[in-house]
DNA sequence: TTGTAGGCGTTATCAG
DNA sequence: CTGATAACGCCTACAA
């Protein structure tokens, strides 16, 4: 009897419990609580069932339902970071979208590192939930990188549904964000604004965002017939973007027309280090971002950036998880460019 | 091979499966695996069991887990709205903590319903978490209140920790935050600035947190003998402030000399209202916040704000909650003044 | 329509 | 140290 420290504690009421009180058998008030399909229930029963319950606060236990019924109704998120915008307006929408699908979601944080994404997939599959959407940046040659398509593999094989954001994978449905395309479109549409000589903040190389929005701006400047840009690889941060700006313009006033960071955050960071240097972001240097976060509008200057529609991304990745057997087990999302004020005709 | 549509569906390994693969039995290897705390395992037995769910590639079902030991390795987390940086950073430190102490973190979005919120704590309970932290607005009057307070202590009662964010209640251990202490200080410090002349703009008066910051910024105006300032009530978001600060300004030039909004996102909204009406946020008139989300520095003037450690209070928050009986049941999080240039001396 | 019994995967107990 | 076996809470044939 004695549970330690917690004292009386007594144990959370089940169907027992329900049934006994309501004078019935537990089949009966299984079927009178969850309508089961084939079986019905007098009404006076159900109504006195219902009511032991209420009185009881019964809750099912799911987990119990779980092992009944093989899976858990729960659908989990990995991602990279939650505070950070991109991640979290992602997130909103798979979050929604489970609700809506009466899925409890769960979001796991993987920190941005490959180990511990690894990690948490193996402890997620002991989950058994019926939906795992992974949306951290993939990194290349990370060496994890098999072991984690086999193990969600696995995961797959016995009815889980797998759907990966962003970053493609032949093996698993994917919402694939067109970074390249958005990077192409990117420097096309400030070629056109006048804008000539670029100094392009990336990450990593093995971060594979940044080197599709990265490659994808060269590409579109190549396309333009302007020369190469310098290429600055830093941290995909506020505060990597905020150094490698001050890096940049050490030496006096700047040497480029504009600043093409690889994410919106980056850009923030990238103004203020223009501001802090003494220069006037917008007008002495451009600055682009990429995702569109809430705020862009409402920086001054308002700034350019390429448009994922991230909420719709977590809405689509469920609903691709949920459909019945994808034929299309890729969709693209299209991105746009939003031109404002940090960037100017010139 | 064929997966099918839904074909074989190879079931998941089970421990039988790891038991009969490594010749020993089930219990065997249920100890080999978790290392039971009485018994020992010949090492021998515990390599082979190790090897043969290697092999396999098993994963404990937590739900059987969970169910023979009575609750989920689980803490759950029920906000507003994820996308929020308010929440996103309480989140943000909740999870982190949970995954300190091995518990899978679960966020639920409430959508600033209380019916909603309701709703997801039931669902929660079924769940069987060990934590259950709610950190939503609270909104009074609602109706749901007692109901929802109900709720939790009938998961309380049976060894589930509940910890409120911010909305003190009497019935569970809290993690307050001195909202009503950090508007006094923000009313002293903007009225040594200089400012004397204020418009509040704040939420619908149900909100707690709102209510709290404008009644302390209100009262800390009076203690400095300034004159009471204008209150307009709008929606608690970045378009809440904007809106309302584009009726302030319609009638020409400002009357106030600063705007004070009761969270960051307001404040937002609120300076690029002011550009819109073709003034300068800082130089026409102050604009201050609540939060201290993370960009506050990087905006243009950096904003003024009341500063809130929101990260970690969600690690407080799982601190709080796995603590061992808290005698201290109210961590109270002191707020401190940010003085930016969006309020430079005048 | 209702109740009984068996099983889901794991852990804990209690004999060997 | 190891292995049966009984829970744990729920669902679902199957029988009444």
């Amino acid at each position: 009897m004695e549970a330690g420290r917690r004292g009386k504690q007594k144990a959370a009421p089940t169907l027992h419990d329900v049934a006994r009180q309501a004078g019935v058998s537990v089949a009966t008030a299984s079927r009178a609580l969850n309508g089961s399909s084939t079986r019905t229930v007098r009404p006076e029963y159900i109504s006195r069932v219902v009511a032991a319950a209420e009185r009881l606060g019964y809750q099912p236990h799911l987990s119990a339902q779980a092992i009944a019924l093989g899976s858990t109704p729960t659908a989990a998120l990995v991602v990279s970071d939650i505070d950070d915008p991109y991640f979290s307006s992602i997130a909103s929408g798979v979050i929604v979208a489970a609700q809506a699908h009466a899925l409890i979601p769960t979001v796991a944080v993987a920190d941005r590192s490959p180990a511990r994404e690894l990690q948490i997939v193996r402890t997620l599959r002991g989950q058994r939930p019926r939906v795992i959407i992974v949306a951290g940046s993939r990194i290349d040659g990370a060496g994890t990188d098999t072991t984690l398509d086999d193990e969600l593999q696995a995961y797959q094989a016995v009815g889980g549904r797998v759907v990966m954001v962003s970053q493609e994978s032949l093996r698993f449905p994917t919402v694939a964000i067109d970074n390249a395309g958005g990077g192409r479109q990117l420097a096309s549409a400030l070629v056109s604004r006048g804008y000539r000589r670029f100094a392009v903040l990336s990450a990593a190389r093995k971060i594979r965002t940044s080197r599709d929005r990265c490659d994808g701006f060269l590409a579109g400047l190549r396309e333009a017939g302007m020369p190469e840009p310098l290429v600055v690889e830093t941290r995909f941060t506020r505060d990597g973007g905020y150094e490698a700006t001050r890096r940049l313009l050490d030496g006096g006033p700047p040497t480029v027309d504009a600043i093409v960071t690889v994410n919106d955050v980056m850009a923030i960071g990238a103004m203020t280090a223009i501001r802090d240097a003494g220069f006037t972001p917008g007008r002495d240097v451009g600055v682009a971002g990429f995702d569109d976060i809430s705020w862009c509008a409402d920086l001054d200057p308002a700034l350019t950036t390429v448009a994922i529609p991230l909420h719709q991304v977590g809405v689509m990745a469920m609903e691709l998880a949920l459909g019945d057997d994808p034929q299309q087990p890729v969709i693209r999302v299209p991105t746009s460019v939003i031109l404002r004020d940090s960037t100017p005709s010139r």
